[in-house]
DNA sequence: AATCGATTGTGTCAAATTGTACAAAATCTG
DNA sequence: CAGATTTTGTACAATTTGACACAATCGATT
């Protein structure tokens, strides 16, 4: 049942799904249907249901889905009915708002570590943590075991970094700097530039 | 010629193209092949030649691209050949961070304004610029023209604070609270939600 | 218990996207 | 300058993704 190859796309939408189904239990409903689940988040019911029964049959015919137990589904299957650690790679002004993130807590993440190859910052405290060496980052990832990193260095220096990080034993790096790296296809990468997304939209205007 | 409706998902790529090449640019070289950016960019030769080929015939046979030549033409077809002024809508960590980035200078971008409702922030200098009150805010888009807003407000004020800026004649938005917002079909938004970026990738691991 | 309205899960088809292959053109080499 | 090499642009095939339709099922209602 779980043998089967899930595309890439579904489960990249099902985080969508998870965070408007939040909502709704916040907001005290206790189940939903397709169709609304899909206005909330803009895609077809049909969709929408397709996507879901890919892991189970989740829903009730006539009644929908429960609410709670989507959830409970989803974040089992994308992994996050536990807490990650992650860490943050870069103490500049992005870095350091993605380490006081409080939007991580109740989603499935914990930031752990700091880190910058600046002098001058490492030492400094950002909320609960102080910025660490690099020098030291191979070593701390790795008695951490922590599989997740944030990077917000320059560009120049994000390929470096990632290849540190790879041989540290991350697996999962979400890169907020303006380059692609190169990793082996082991390691998973997503790409959160605020300029190219903001470029991905001026076509439209 | 341009009138031929071009799929999102080119438009999604050429950012990516761009900055490779500006990259290679930076870098002194002159020409590359849809061979050479493929490997950059980890995206097939054929599919890097098919998607430039929806614009024109920017290639040569034998040599590739001018370098020089296809930056001008993805600057142009993504309409980032001027400087789009920006407002950021929350002034948070996340908004301090965007409204000192300085990755925007060359790349088509300037953040004019930042704007909180918490009359502690009102006033506070961030770089060149001071808080400005909320209730001011679409008096302030309008007469600044501007069309593009970065959205760092908590969850719960997502959705007012949108339909504020649609109302003020914002164009394209990009969203980094944790929730889907509602707009007319005229309006672009994309999701930047940190949380739900690191959700998409634990499945892999 | 029979009927009705709502809603799922899925089979089928259509559309969109990607991969493959190759002729044509440009450059390079000796 | 002839032949080898490189590389584009595109026709065609394969694959992936999404839309549509509907039987099956559930709960509510009479």
């Amino acid at each position: 049942m779980n043998a089967k190859k899930i595309p890439d796309i579904i489960i990249g939408r099902l985080p969508v799904y998870l965070r408007a189904l939040q909502h709704m239990a916040d907001a005290g409903s206790k189940t939903t249907s397709s169709q609304e689940l899909g206005e909330h988040v803009g895609i077809s019911a049909a969709q929408i249901r397709k996507d879901i029964s890919q892991f189970g049959e989740f829903g009730k015919q006539g009644t929908g889905y429960s609410i709670q137990f989507l959830i409970d589904k989803l974040r089992e299957i994308l992994k996050i009915d536990r807490i990650w650690d992650v860490v943050v790679i870069g103490a500049g002004d992005l870095g350091h708002a993605l380490a006081h993130y409080n939007g991580f807590q109740n989603r499935g993440f914990r930031v752990v570590a700091i880190f910058d190859n600046d002098k001058n910052k490492v030492g400094q405290q950002i909320g609960d943590f102080k910025v660490e060496d690099s020098a030291t980052m191979s070593e701390r990832i790795k008695s951490l075991s922590v599989k997740i990193a944030m990077i917000t260095v320059p560009a120049s220096a994000a390929q470096e970094v990632t290849d540190k990080l790879v041989q540290a034993g991350i697996k999962s790096i979400l890169n907020y700097a303006p380059v692609n790296v190169t990793v082996p296809n082991s390691v998973k990468v997503q790409y959160s530039d605020p300029a190219t997304n903001l470029q991905r939209m001026t076509y439209y205007l």
